[in-house]
RNA sequence: GGCGGCGUAGCCAAGUGGCUAAGGCAGAGGUCUGCAAAACCUUCAUUCAUCGGUUCAAAUCCGAUCGCCGCCUCCA
């Protein structure tokens, strides 16, 4: 059973879908007018995995995932470049896919556009139009707020504190300072589009109404964003969604806490963010997902090279393990042997908690996608394999085989879901952590400094091998002496 | 001002009524190693911002206080 945090309810509740062994999911994405930020990727990140468990699960899931092509933002970096609005769209769409992908966020089952359902948006409006909800100005269009009884339902205010504080600008054609655009009238110049109240372009929050109708039916399971999305955005969106159809339109609203830098929230207009491409231009995908997903998606998260730095620690820990195992797996064959037999005399309580890994992951995860303990639950099994494989020379080979290939197979399991721990060993000690650092020589000169260092070692010129290896370590290779033999690593 | 949330070790971070407060990073000591590194072992919060209350029992519920953050305007 899936237990998930309901904004609208302040609770965390059972997930029932609205079909059974279904899951319609909506995630609002990003307003293509510029180069996305990690806060961006948080929840991207999140919303992904959480789709991603649902499947996990058994559910036939649709995942849909929009662009946000048409804005204010759009047009003015339009003017900036002296290129058209749809081209800087097109511009940061193909940005946004490229970090995604390099993220390791998979593609949505659906990434509608904004501007490929103006019919549709224009559809609702009328009909909101019609029941009384919304009326038209000079072109444009507003929401009647005061007619929509719940209006602050999910952000939990009424309509008289607001009035009470409102910063909203006065705009004398609306009947109320809080009634919100549906459709803008457009300025020369500006994209437009045909409708009953002359060309114009649609508001912010009627895309998703439309675009979520469209694909996922007037009341779905699932409707994901940041926070800061819940109001107006998401509010506005409930008006006019649940106005038009006269049902409810979502089941379970889901926000994601903000990436914060130095404890404030990373923002455009604050100028202290951070891309996606700088971030990863800097660390490994692998070390940034594993930072995103250390802590609860709903709790705000600090970035700092510190906690970069530590998440990359516990990858070198992962890995190290995962080396282990593959190093003792390499060449052998499976035993013929029942398992239970044989790991009885081995260590049996390992074997069940490895063999447990995917149950007691999935209840971690059952409970409102805490990935932060179902990350701590396989740090644990790692210590308690790496401890295994330390005293491995005192084990029956054919249990430890045994104990050994579940391994391998439970963390695999665990690790699909969550998109990270998947690379070879070598490849994360080599080309991953390669990009990261500066390493001056060539893969030849390196193993030439080790095989000299290795005959010196031979002639116990100590003296000899330690001035090599502070050549190497000032170069950025540290070396390793293994039972295998002399491997490096970037420093 | 209104609304929402947070405060757990040097740092990051789970835990929302009941066994010894997960896990990681950093630190200290040890095993191993020519030296290292890794790994492993031991150690590292009698206590969960503070004060008061409810309860047989609270980090967890209630109230107050202090501090921090977010939303109320575009924002993941």
């Amino acid at each position: 059973m899936i237990k998930l945090y309901n904004t609208m309810t302040g609770k965390k509740e059972e997930f029932v879908p609205v079909t059974p062994g279904t899951l319609n999911m909506y995630a609002c994405g990003v307003t293509v007018y510029d180069l996305s930020h990690i806060g961006h990727a948080r929840g991207a990140v999140a919303f992904d995995l959480i789709q991603r468990y649902f499947r996990r699960r058994g559910y036939q899931v649709t995942y849909v995932r929009n662009f946000t092509d048409v804005d204010d933002k759009i047009i003015n970096r339009a003017k900036e470049e002296g290129i058209t609005a749809a081209e800087v769209a097109s511009k940061y769409i193909d940005a946004y896919q490229e970090d995604m992908k390099r993220l390791g966020v998979g593609r949505p089952d659906i990434e509608p556009l904004a501007t490929e359902h103006i019919r549709e948006m224009i559809e609702v409006i009328r009909r909101l139009i019609e029941k009384g909800h919304a009326y038209a100005v000079d072109g444009d269009v507003y929401f009647r707020v005061a007619s929509f009884k719940d209006y602050g339902k999910l952000s939990k205010r009424n309509l008289d504190d607001m009035k009470a504080g409102a910063r909203v600008e006065v705009d004398e054609r609306k009947e109320d300072p809080l009634d919100f655009a549906l459709w803008k009238a457009s300025k020369p110049g500006e994209p437009a589009w045909d409708s009953p109240w002359g060309p114009g372009r649609p508001g912010w929050h009627i895309e998703c109404t439309a675009m979520g109708f469209k694909h996922l039916g007037e009341t779905f399971d699932i409707h994901a964003g940041g926070k800061d999305l819940i109001f107006p955005h998401h509010e506005n969106e409930i008006a006019q969604s649940e106005a038009s159809s006269g049902r409810r339109f979502v089941n379970y609203w889901l926000h994601n806490g903000f990436v914060n830098i130095n404890q404030e929230k990373m923002s455009k207009s604050l100028g202290n963010f951070f891309t996606i491409r700088d971030i990863l231009d800097k660390y490994d995908a692998e070390i940034v997902r594993l930072f995103l997903l250390s802590t609860h998606y709903r709790s705000p998260i600090d970035f700092s090279d510190a906690n970069l730095k530590d998440a990359r620690a516990g990858l070198d820990r992962f890995y190290t393990m995962k080396e282990g195992i593959k190093n003792f797996l390499a060449g052998k064959k499976p035993s013929a042997v029942k398992p239970e037999e044989v790991v009885e005399s081995v260590d049996k309580s390992l074997y069940e908690k490895i063999v447990n890994l995917p149950k007691a992951f999935e209840d971690a995860m059952d409970d409102d996608f805490n990935s932060a303990l179902a990350i701590g639950i396989i740090y644990d099994a790692v210590r308690e394999v790496n401890k295994f494989i330390a005293d491995l020379g005192q084990k029956n080979e054919q249990g430890a085989y045994i104990i050994l290939s579940a391994a391998q197979e439970s963390f695999d399991n665990v690790s699909r879901t969550l998109g990270i721990f998947l690379r070879e060993p070598e490849e994360w000690f080599g080309e991953a952590r390669l990009g990261e650092h500066k390493v001056t020589l060539s893969m030849e000169q390196i193993e030439e400094y080790i095989h000299l260092r290795n005959q010196a070692r031979e002639r116990k010129d100590w003296a000899e091998a330690d001035r090599v290896r502070r050549v190497l370590d000032d170069a950025g290779v540290t070396l390793f002496d293994r039972p295998g033999g002399t491997v490096w690593k970037p420093k």
